[in-house]
DNA sequence: TCACCGTGTCATTGC
DNA sequence: AAGCAATGACACGGT
C-alpha cells in the first residue's frame, strides 16, 4: 500500500496522478483508507474517472459507485461514524477500548468507536462504519486504517496510536485558516474537519489525562506516548525542514513497525492539506514509503523504468503549486534530487509515455480530456500528446533502442525520424533505396517527424558534440546513464511549457495515427545550429552514444576497425550503425574522389583540347609561312628561269623558247637545255626507277 | 516553377 | 570471401 498525497485540494491532483499512473501502465493501488483521507468527493463530481481501476481509491472518489462496493469518501467521513447512535460517550468509549486490550489510544471518538466495535468482535459493524467490505481484507482495526499493512488490532502497528505528531502540531498552529482554505466549497466540510481536529485533540488530551489517572494503560504505552509528546514539542520548535526530517524519520519508524504514531488523522491532514508551506507538502509518493508487508505494486515498479515516480508524479501533478506556491519549501529535500530536477520532466516524460505506449491507447487520453479540468487537460493532453509526438513515432525500433542501449531516446527518435535527403539509416544494407525514400520506414528507425511536434526546435539537445560523436563516453555501451533517458533541458522546457497549444489536427489524428511532416526539411528546423552542422551520421552516432567519431570509424584501417568493434561492448544496432557509417563514409569519400577524378578528367580533356587547338593554330601558321616561302621561291625560280632563257641562244643566234625547252641539271652540276618532251619522258622513267628502288628498300 | 549544381547514398562491378 | 574503390543512377536541397 502506498500513501499518496492529493496535491490539490480539489482532488484533481489525485485524479491527475491516477491518470498519469494509468497512462504509465501502473495501477494506483491504494488502500481503502486513503479514501478516507482524501478530500470530499463532492469536489470531484465533475471529474469522472474513466479507465481507472475500480479498485483504485480514485475510483472510489468517483460519484459513481464502484462495482466492488467501494464506498465514497463522504460516506466514510468520520462525521458519519460519529453519527452512530450506538456510540457511547467519549470517556466511556476510551475506557472500554482500553479494557478490550487495544494497545493504543484512538485519537477520536470515531476511531475509538470503530476500534471498540472491531475489538469487541463486531466486524460487521465496523465494516458498516467503513462502508467497504474490502476493508476487511486486512482484518480488524488495521483494515480500517492501514489496510493490509496491519495484521490485527493487537499487532501494535496501528498508526492511530499517536496522540501527537509533528504534522498535527503544525496543523494546530494554522488549523483554522487552513482548514477553511483547504475545502472552501465543501458545504461546511471545512468546519466539519475543524471539528474533527478539535475532537482529535480533545481525544488526545483526554487520553493523556486518562493515562495519568487510569492504571490500565501499560507503562510501555506511557513511555511511548511521552516520547511522542517530546517529539512533538521538539518538532514544533524546529524549522520546517527539520520538522520534515522528523516526519520522515517518523515515517521510517512507522514503516519499521517501531512507531505507531502515524495516525489516520495525520495522514488525513497530510493528504488534505494544500498549503505549500506545510511540511506535508514535501511528502509525496516517495516520501511516504510503502508499509511493510504491502505488496509492491505499480509504484515500486517505477524503479523498473528507472524513474523516480515520487518526483515525477509530484512534479507533474502539482506543477503549478510546486512551482508557484512552494518555491522554498521542501518539495525537493534532497539536494541531489534538486540538482537533478532538470531531468525530471524527461524522466517523467519517458516514463509514462513509454508505458502509455504499451498500455494505453492514445484515444483513452482523449476520452479523459472532457472530464478533467483545464489545467489538467493542459498537462495531460499537451504533454502527453507531445510526448507521443516525440516518442511514439519512433515505433518499435526506437523502443528496442531504448531498451537495448544507453542513449537518449529522444535524440534517437529525432535523428532516426529525421527525413534525410534520400533515405534513412541503412541498417539493412539490402533494402530498396527507393522504398526507403518513399516510405522512410522500411527497416526502420526512420520515421518522419510529427506534425504536432510543437517543441522549441532550438532547444533540442546539442550536447556532447565534440570529440566522439557520442560524446566522451568512457564506459562501454550498454551502461545506462544515471539519468536514464533524461538529461535534456529541452524536454524540461517542453514539459513545463503548458502554454503551447496543441493543434486540433494532432488531437484528432493521434487516436489513429500521427501525421508526419509533409516537408522533410521541417525536421532540420528543429535542430540547433550546432546540430545542423553535424552530419546525419554524426547525429545518429551521437544519439546511439557510439564512442567513436565518424572520422575515426571511416578512416580506421579495417583491422583496427574490427578489433575496435570486438573490444567494445556494442549492441547490434550500434555495430550496424557503425558499419553503415563506415560504409557510407567510405562511399562518400569514394564518390567525392570519383567526382573529383571525373572533374579532373574533364579538366584535363579541356586542357588537352586547348593545347591541341593551340598547336593546330601554330601548325596553321607554320603552314602558311611555308606556303608563303614556297611561293616566294617559286617566284624566284620563275624569274631565274626566264632570266636564263632570255640569255640563251640557239645555234642560229635566236632566243630559246622556254615553252619548248627546259633546263635540266645533271649530276655533275652541268646544265643542259633539252626539249620538254625528253624531260617529261625522262622524268617518268626516273620516277618509275625511284619508286622501284623504294619498294625494294621497303622489303629489305 | 523550373533548371542546374552539389552532394549523399545505394547498387553494382571489378580489383 | 571480404573489403574496398570506382562509378552510374537517383533523390534532394539550395540557388
Amino acid at each position: 500500500m502506498k500513501y499518496l498525497k492529493p496535491w490539490r485540494s480539489d482532488g484533481g491532483g489525485l485524479l491527475h496522478l491516477t491518470i498519469l499512473l494509468s497512462l504509465a501502465g501502473l495501477r494506483l493501488d491504494l488502500d481503502l483508507d486513503l479514501c478516507l483521507l482524501l478530500p470530499p468527493p463532492t469536489l470531484l463530481r465533475d471529474e469522472l474517472l474513466l479507465g481507472c481501476d475500480p479498485t483504485s481509491p480514485a475510483y472510489a472518489l468517483s460519484p459513481y459507485p464502484a462495482p466492488g462496493g467501494w464506498g465514497r469518501a463522504d460516506q466514510l467521513h468520520p462525521k458519519g461514524r460519529e453519527a452512530d447512535p450506538a456510540a457511547p460517550p467519549e470517556g466511556q468509549l476510551l475506557r472500554e477500548v482500553r479494557a478490550l486490550g487495544v494497545p493504543f489510544i484512538p485519537r477520536t471518538r470515531v476511531d475509538a468507536w470503530l476500534v471498540h466495535r472491531v475489538a469487541a468482535g463486531d466486524t460487521d459493524g465496523a465494516h458498516g462504519l467503513l462502508g467497504a467490505p474490502a476493508a476487511s481484507s486486512a482484518g480488524g482495526v488495521g483494515a480500517g486504517v492501514d489496510g493490509g499493512s496491519q495484521a490485527a488490532p493487537g499487532g501494535g502497528g496501528d498508526p492511530r496510536a499517536s496522540p501527537s505528531s509533528p504534522l498535527a502540531a503544525r496543523e494546530e498552529e494554522k488549523a483554522p485558516a487552513e482548514q477553511t482554505a483547504r475545502v472552501p466549497d465543501a458545504d461546511g466540510r471545512a468546519s466539519e474537519e475543524n471539528e474533527v481536529l478539535r475532537e482529535r485533540h480533545e481525544a488526545v488530551d483526554h487520553s493523556s489525562q486518562h493515562e495519568e489517572n487510569e492504571q490500565r494503560v501499560s507503562a510501555q504505552e506511557e513511555k511511548s506516548l511521552q516520547q511522542k509528546n517530546e517529539d512533538e514539542n521538539k518538532t514544533a520548535d524546529k524549522p520546517d525542514w527539520e520538522a520534515e526530517k522528523t516526519t520522515e524519520s517518523r515515517n521510517e519508524r512507522h514503516l519499521n513497525g517501531t512507531d505507531t504514531s502515524f495516525s489516520m488523522e495525520d495522514l488525513f491532514q497530510l493528504l488534505s492539506s494544500s498549503q505549500p508551506e506545510n511540511s506535508v507538502e514535501g511528502i509525496s509518493l516517495g516520501d511516504i514509503p510503502a508499509l511493510p508487508g504491502s505488496s509492491n505494486d505499480g509504484m515500486n515498479s517505477s524503479a523498473h523504468y528507472n524513474v523516480n515516480f515520487s518526483q515525477a508524479i509530484s512534479h507533474d501533478v502539482n506543477l503549478h503549486e510546486a512551482m508557484l506556491l512552494c518555491p522554498d519549501n521542501t518539495f525537493r529535500r534532497d539536494p541531489v534530487v534538486r540538482t537533478s530536477q532538470p531531468q525530471e520532466p524527461f524522466l517523467q516524460l519517458n516514463s509514462h509515455t513509454t508505458n502509455a505506449e504499451q498500455s494505453l491507447p492514445v484515444a483513452n487520453l482523449t476520452a479523459f480530456l472532457p472530464f478533467v479540468d483545464n489545467q489538467m487537460r493542459n498537462l495531460t493532453s499537451e504533454d502527453f500528446l507531445h510526448d507521443l509526438n516525440i516518442n511514439i513515432f519512433d515505433e518499435i525500433n526506437l523502443m528496442s533502442l531504448a531498451t537495448e542501449g544507453d542513449f537518449d531516446a529522444m535524440e534517437v527518435s529525432q535523428l532516426f525520424q529525421e527525413p534525410d535527403s534520400d533515405s534513412g539509416l541503412s541498417l539493412n544494407s539490402s533494402h530498396n533505396s527507393t522504398s526507403i525514400t518513399k516510405s522512410n520506414t522500411s527497416h526502420s528507425i526512420c520515421e518522419e517527424g510529427a506534425t504536432g511536434y510543437s517543441s522549441d526546435p532550438e532547444s533540442l539537445p546539442h550536447h556532447n558534440l565534440e570529440g566522439a560523436v557520442g560524446g566522451n563516453y568512457p564506459a562501454p555501451m550498454g551502461h545506462r546513464n544515471d539519468s536514464g533517458f533524461c538529461g535534456d533541458l529541452a524536454f524540461q522546457h517542453v514539459f513545463h511549457n503548458h502554454t503551447y497549444h496543441l493543434e486540433p489536427r494532432a488531437l484528432e489524428s493521434n487516436s489513429e495515427s500521427f501525421s508526419w511532416p509533409e516537408k522533410p526539411e521541417k525536421m532540420s528546423r528543429y535542430l540547433s545550429d550546432t546540430e545542423r552542422n553535424l552530419s546525419r551520421d554524426e547525429r545518429r552516432a551521437k544519439a546511439l552514444r557510439i564512442p567513436f567519431s565518424v572520422d575515426e570509424i571511416v578512416r580506421m584501417p579495417v583491422d583496427s576497425f574490427n578489433s575496435m568493434l570486438s573490444r567494445h561492448y556494442l549492441t547490434d544496432l550500434q555495430v550496424s550503425l557503425i558499419r553503415d557509417i563506415r560504409r557510407r563514409g567510405k562511399n562518400k569519400v569514394a564518390a567525392q574522389n570519383c567526382r573529383r577524378r571525373k572533374m579532373d578528367i574533364i579538366l584535363n580533356l579541356e586542357e588537352d583540347v586547348c593545347n591541341l587547338q593551340a598547336k593546330k593554330e601554330t601548325l596553321k601558321r607554320e603552314r602558311a609561312q611555308c606556303n608563303k616561302a614556297i611561293n616566294i621561291m617559286k617566284q624566284k625560280l620563275h624569274h631565274l628561269y626566264h632570266d636564263v632563257f632570255s640569255r640563251l641562244r640557239d645555234d642560229e643566234g635566236r632566243p630559246v623558247n622556254p615553252n619548248q625547252y627546259a633546263l635540266q641539271y645533271s649530276h655533275d652540276g652541268s646544265v643542259l637545255i633539252v626539249p620538254k618532251e625528253l624531260v617529261t619522258s625522262g622524268h617518268k622513267k626516273e620516277n618509275r626507277k625511284r619508286k622501284r628502288e623504294e619498294i625494294e628498300d621497303g622489303f629489305h
